[in-house]
DNA sequence: GAATACTTGACAATTTTACTAAGGTATTTT
DNA sequence: AAAATACCTTAGTAAAATTGTCAAGTATTC
């Protein structure tokens, strides 16, 4: 359950080879999908969201691609799948272009607004240089001797 | 992003509703879909899959309904969408039936892993009785005091 | 002007979701 | 025994979302 779609996961993944000719070597859409084993066309559609949403400029012409915005340890995860998905929301409750008339008085209202804070929380910790290093795989390591122990 | 189902959602509403009844008052399907404006056809499928996961039990004839298994405080979140619908897997690649061949190297395979543990270990500290007591919701406004110090 | 590479919008196949329908079984009450 | 209550099970289905493809651009460089 609680499946993210092959568009944000192509997304994140794009974001990472992008990240990795930050500041000034553009990276392109036929580079990442070769490194990334996504189609060039699905690409297309994914990064010209992440462009409109100023996480990455383009490079148009030969040599071109795309950049990043800002410096890798800036962009986190959390602003990424925000362009691409919009905002976390586990049920159409919490979604606010939906709403929900039983709000009031409803038991799991809050139990579905605190899990997507908590979710929200976390993907705002990581961001594109965490990938890049292995920060991530560090942490959680040590989690699990913490909670081991 | 990252919806959940109707079914999940509907399935946590539902065993909120059973556990009133607990430890002997049988809760009918036809009940609970007044209460919490379900169908009473769809929740028969998601009453279900619980009794058959062992949560509930159910009891025939006029007077009858659905009991909890166990205490309120012993049902998590966590066990009830697990039965539902499946273990928390952000990608396929964390799906135990799925799986990836890109794994080794790759750089967010860790990423989904650890968001996931995170949202499995929050539902599982989760139960019915918390849902119950309003716990939950004194434990966030705690969170958000903290926070804003 | 030829090659490279991003830009945009439409569209189609597939899968998942969110149910409905219908007939059956078990239990209790009268 | 019969009627009423309530769970049990499978099948089907319409709508929505997902997961892409396709084609015809525009802009830049060499
Ligand atoms: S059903 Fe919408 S808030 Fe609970
Ligand atoms: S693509 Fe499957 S593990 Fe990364």
């Amino acid at each position: 359950m609680l499946r993210l779609s092959t568009k944000g996961q192509y997304g994140v993944r794009a974001m990472f080879e992008i990240a990795r000719g930050y500041p000034d070597k553009p990276i392109s859409i036929k580079g990442i999908a070769e490194r990334q084993d996504v189609s060039v066309a699905y690409l297309e559609q994914i990064l010209n969201k992440l462009k409109n949403g100023g996480l990455i400029r383009s490079v148009k012409g030969p040599g071109g691609g795309y950049v990043l915005s800002k410096k890798p340890a800036d962009v986190s995860i959390s602003a990424i799948l925000n362009e691409l998905e919009g905002p976390v929301a586990i049920t159409s409750c919490l979604d606010p272009e939906e709403g929900c008339v039983r709000v009031d008085g409803c038991v799991t209202y809050m139990l579905w607004k605190s899990l997507g804070e908590k979710i929200d929380a976390f993907l705002r910790t990581v961001t594109l240089k965490d990938l890049a290093s292995g920060t991530l795989f560090k942490k959680n390591l040590k989690l699990k001797i913490k909670n081991s122990k």
